[in-house]
Formats: C-alpha cells, structure tokens, sequence
RNA sequence: GGCUCCGUGGCUCAAUUGGAUAGAGCAUCUGACUACGGAUCAGAAGGUUAGAGGUUCGAGUCCUCUCGGAGUCACCA
C-alpha cells in the first residue's frame, strides 16, 4: 500500500469517526503539498464544510490531529486556510529509499496478463519518412514501452499502405526515365530514390499539363468551363484532379498500370515488389536510427480486399442497410455520427472496410483486448466511425480501441507542404541533431580521450535525446511548433539536460568506486535507516520524486501520455541539478550522510534512465 | 455552413483532471567555478490564461455567447 493510498483511507476514517459522514473515496485523495509551504501532501478541507457544519481551518486543524494520532507514518502537520498540510516522518523515506534502491526494475509493475497492440507509423511506400511521421513513431513507440512498463504485453504493428496510384507513379517515372538506375548505381538511400522517381512522375505531370493548358484542347475548355469568379490560374489548379483521370496520357498510363497490378500482371508486380523492397530498406535503415522496431507489418495489398464478409454479418444482423444502387450504409445518426458508406454500389469496398477487416484479422492474429492507432487528428471523425461500428457489430475487443490522436507537426514558417518543399526529412533531421551534438561537445572537451566510436556513440545519443524529448515533451493531443534550431538545443527544458544529471551521477558513483566505496555495504544500508540528522529539504523533494514514479507510469499508460513521462524526467532532474549545487556527496558532513546521499544519486540514476528509457531515449555515461 | 478540437508572458511548453500567490525553458539582464562535470545553479524582468457573462467556498480547467485558428464533413485513402 502506497502512502498516499494510506492517508486516503485514513481520511475517510477519520472524517466517519468525527463528522459521522462516509464520504467517497476519491473526495480524500491527497495531493502533492506545493513548494512554498511545509508538508509532504495536502488534504483539502472545503468540501467537508458540508456535513461538518465548521470552517474549513477549523476541520483541517481537528483532521490533522485525527491523522497524526492515528497514522505513524505521519509526523506534523500544518494548516493553511482549509488546505491541510501533512508531513510524512524521515524514517518512511529513507526506508523507501532503501527499499527501492537495490531494485533495478523500480516503476515497472509486474505482468497485468493483458496484451496491446499498438499501431504506429504505418507509412505509404511512395515518399521517405518526414518529421510528422517521426512524432507518430516516437509517441507509438514511447506508448509501447510504457504499456510494458505498466504491466501489458506489447504487440507493434504498422499498416503500411503500398498499393494503390501513389506507388505507381513512381514506378512508371522509373520505368519511362530510369533507364535502369539503382540506389546503388545512384548511391541514394534507398526510400529516398523511390521518392525521387514520385517526385519527378509530379514534374513531368506538371510540364505535360502545362503544355497541355496551352493547347487548343485546354484553352477552349477554359473559355467553356472557367467561372466568372475563377482566374485562369485557380482554375487550372482546381482541375489538375480532373485532368489526370480524364485527359492526361501519363495519368492514363498510371491508372493502366495500377489495372495491371490489381490483374496480378507479373511484370508490373516484379517492379512493384522490387520499389517497394527499396523503399522498405530505407525505412528499416530510419528505424534503426530512431532506435524503434516493430513485431509485425500488416500489408494493405493483403488487407484491402478484407472487411467483406463483415458487411454480410452487419447485413444480416441489421447494423447495416442496402440502398436500391446496392451500396451498403451505416446509420450512426443516433451516435451523432452520420450515415457512412461501408461498400460501394459495384460491390467494391472503400477505406473503412479495409479497416473492419483488419481489425478483425489483429484480433484473430493476437487476442489483444486492447488496441491502439496511433494516427493524426485529421482522421478523428474516421476513428470515431470505425469504433462505433465494430461496438454495433458487437466485436468482444471493442471496448479496448484506442484512437492515440496527435496533432499535426507545424513549422515556425507554418504547415508543411511537400509541394512547396517544406517538408522536414525524418533522415535529415537525425544527422542534423547529431551534428549539433558534435559541435557543442567540441567546446567542451570531455570526451576527447575516448575512443571515435565511444565519442561517436555519445554524440549520437546525445542528439536523439534531444529531438525525441523536444517532440515527446508536448501534449499528444496538441499540435505543435517545431522549430529545428529549439530541437537541437541541449540546455534547459531538454533531453540533454536530463543526460546530463544522470552524466553526473555516474561521475560521483565511479569517484566514489575508485576510493573503495559501496554503496551496497550492509553497514551503510543500517546507517540510512538511522540518519544523524534530518533529511535536507533537497533529499526530500528528490526522495518525494522517486516515490511518485510508479504511479506516473501508470498514469502514462492508462492516457497513453508519453508527455508526462518527460515531464516527471525533466522534473527529477532538475530536482537533483539542485540538490547537486547545494550538498556535497563526497565531502558530505558524517559517513552516513555520505552514504545516504550516494545511494539517493544511484536511486535517481536508476529512475532517469528507466523513465527515459521508456521514450526511447538512451543515457551516456558520459558526455 | 454543420460537427469536433484548440487559444496560457516576445517564443516553445506545464499546471497532479475543480484547489493555495498560473509554473518551467528559450531569448534579455544580474550573480555563482584554484568545486562531486558550468550542457549546471541562484536571482531580476515579463500574465486581466483571446474577450464577455454564468455555475461555487474556489475556474486556465465546467456551462453559454462572441472573436481568432485548425481539422473534418467522398461510393479518396
């Protein structure tokens, strides 16, 4: 039982004996007591007035009384207005401490015998991986270490989209102008050469519509068509989409390929398995990067046919109905939803059939009772949909779906638009962060006597935990500003920052080891336990700090926040920057307070690098 | 236009889910090294939490309206 779970309880007691009242549990729940005034945790007194008939000091002064009596753990307290603030003895923190301190698995709970699967990243296979797909994989991949940490078995999956026009576009720019060209032959990575063959399908698009818009063809339907309100430019861009299914000969041979590949034309098959392999290497090269792996890859060109059957049994069961064309709707008016399309009329299915199916296959595939997408917010209302279908159809894992929304990454510039080459590469980015790292541990100095490798190793570090905790940091939810030059900062609010406490913690543990040093010296252990003098306000903050982390990763886990991971990392270490400035370790005033605050630093060490572990973030030992 | 989400110092983000004087970082200014690592710490300045009402002991948080921004409303994916 945890203490605040204690003092809960105790309230509720002591608010029964005194004021005759059964109150619910939660309304005694006590939070953490504010810097500025004594006290470990406060209980508020207001909602009490209530039934107690006093003033809220009045009640907090007769509950503090009742506590301390009745609670050992419980030393002092002290009230303010109706906030009653409660002092927790030294005695049950250097205990904890203790406790906690031999146990390198602190904050991870035992197995809960639930599984997750989570889905992230889930890329289409025509372009490299950019920045938004980067805040989508670090906040997938934080979440499935954290759900592990709490206790879940954690399955990792990605849908990756690689069929459909996108992907042959840049087969057909390949195969009209490659003239054979590799990533080797090129030395391109290998996503970044299929992306360039899209990109140069788009120009020759665009030169041939612009020939075309010229052309007696186009001027005549721009006389007949063009709106009175439209210039000739806005009206050619708004019918760019028209012009490529209509009229254009390399949208023609687009579409033709994309006919051929749905007939399982060999040829076009072996092209398109030969691009999409490229394109996978390069991913897999930008995950290894990132430090991310998955434990299964669903393929849409497998999956896009599924869902079928499923509209039969919604038929038949009445979720769905047929109009007289023979497409097949979801009446979701009641859910405050809308009527949805789940087959087309010849009999096709769209988007969100794909989605019913597959979900059905990753349940039959694992059994996990829960499943999460980790998508951006433009697709809420999709979500949404899909959700509320598979509860009317009546799927046993329906209760467990989880639509982890992220806002969409935006530039200091604004959005990012691929069209306007804005778009930040997720492979860029990487060397720009580690190249920073560089030159900022070139004016230090610290690490030049290790060997390339090691320093190269730290740098690398060094970087990523900078990028991943400037994204990782932000509210899931909340769209964000991404300014490169704040992702490379190393100092404040980051994950270097961070690296750094822990950087000086095994500092001080290695001086202590060469001056024959244990921290795990039984005789040391009893001189924690019997401390010669109070805990210093610096140690008990840090100590106050460690004894919260569990129930943060619990609470990670059940928001599936990742954030507040970061924050609690970021607040530990600030705490123990502190206690570093005030007190000695080495020099401290007697042995035991040496000893205590050597195994407080290990105790820190151990929880920075768990909880940054968990977003996917390494610690050096040096830096 | 309908629905959904968002709006917090110059900038980027917090706020223990309705609690105390709204906290951090960046940027600006000032101070702390013959120190266990200065990628640090301490301090100053910077706020009518977009605005107006309401609910209550108490509102950045809940309700209503206004303003501003975003997303979404395909037999696309």
């Amino acid at each position: 039982m945890t203490i605040t779970d204690l003092i809960q309880s105790a309230v509720t007691t002591a608010i029964q004996e005194l004021y005759g009242e059964a109150i619910p549990a939660e309304q005694a729940i006590p939070t953490v007591t504010r810097k500025e005034f004594e006290g470990d945790y406060t209980i508020v007194t207001f909602p009490f007035t209530r039934f107690a008939k006093k003033k809220p000091g009045e009640i907090a002064e007769e509950l503090g009384a009742h506590l301390v009596k009745n609670v050992p753990q419980l030393v002092r307290f002290n009230v303010v207005q109706g906030f009653l603030n409660l002092v927790v003895a030294d005695s049950f923190w250097s205990d904890f401490l203790l406790q906690m301190a031999g146990n390198p698995d602190f904050g991870r709970a035992p197995k809960n015998g639930k599984k997750v699967m989570i889905e992230f990243c889930s890329p289409n296979t025509n372009k490299p991986l950019h920045l938004g797909h980067v805040r989508n994989i670090l906040l997938g991949w934080a979440c499935s270490q954290i759900c592990e940490a709490a206790g879940y078995d954690v399955v990792k999956v990605q849908v990756i989209n690689d069929r459909g026009i996108a992907i042959c576009k840049s087969m057909l720019a390949w195969q009209k102008f490659g003239e054979g060209a590799t990533p080797e032959s090129t030395g391109t990575k290998s996503d970044h050469f299929v992306g360039d063959w899209y990109v140069r399908f788009e120009q020759e698009f665009q030169d041939e519509y612009r020939t075309w818009q010229g052309s007696g063809a186009g001027q005549q339907l721009l006389a007949e068509k063009r709106k009175a309100d439209q210039d000739d430019k806005t009206f050619f861009k708004d019918y760019k989409n028209t012009y490529f299914n209509t009229t254009s000969p390399l949208g023609k041979e687009a579409r033709e390929m994309l006919l051929l590949w749905e007939a399982g034309d060999p040829d076009t098959k072996a092209l398109w398995q030969r691009m999409n392999q490229w394109v996978y290497d390069g991913f897999e090269a930008t995950y290894e990067a990132l430090g991310v792996n998955f434990d299964k890859f669903y393929y849409e060109s497998n999956t896009y046919l599924l869902g079928k059957d499923i509209v039969e049994q919604g038929l038949a069961s009445g979720v769905f109905y047929k109009k007289d064309d023979g497409s097949v709707w979801a009446d979701l008016t009641d859910a405050k939803l809308d009527h949805k399309v789940v087959m087309r009329s010849d009999g096709t299915s769209v988007y969100i059939t794909q989605d019913l199916g597959t979900a059905q296959m990753r349940y039959q595939d694992f059994g996990t009772e829960k499943m999460v997408y980790v998508v951006a917010d433009e697709q809420n209302y999709h979500f949404q949909v899909l959700f509320e279908i598979l509860k009317r159809l009546g799927e046993p894992y329906a209760a467990g779906l989880h639509h982890l929304s992220y806002g969409m990454v935006d530039l200091p510039s604004g959005k990012m638009k691929s069209r306007e080459g804005t778009v930040v590469d997720a492979d860029d980015l990487i060397a720009e962060v580690i190249a920073e790292a560089r030159e900022a541990s070139k004016e230090r100095g610290e690490i030049v006597e290790l060997t390339k490798p090691e320093q190269e190793d730290i740098l690398r570090k060094i970087g990523l935990a900078a990028l991943k905790f400037h994204i990782i940091k932000v509210t899931p939810q909340k769209r964000m500003v991404f300014d490169p030059k704040e992702s490379v900062d190393l100092q404040g609010q980051t994950g270097p920052h961070i690296q750094y406490a822990y950087v000086r913690i095994k500092s001080v543990l290695r001086k202590a080891s060469d001056s024959g040093l244990r921290i795990a010296d039984s005789g040391l252990g009893a001189a924690i336990r019997n401390p010669q003098s109070a805990i210093e306000p610096q140690e008990r903050e840090l100590i106050g700090q460690l004894y919260r982390f569990p129930a943060t990763v619990q609470v990670a886990a059940a928001n599936y926040d990742p954030s507040e991971i970061a924050n609690y990392c970021y607040d530990l270490a600030k705490a123990f920057h502190r206690f570093f400035t005030d007190l000695s370790i080495l020099k401290a005033e007697t042995e035991e307070a040496k000893a205590f605050r050597l195994q407080l630093c290990a105790a820190v060490a151990n929880v920075l690098k768990t909880g940054m572990g968990l977003l996917g973030i390494e610690m050096p030992e040096r830096m």
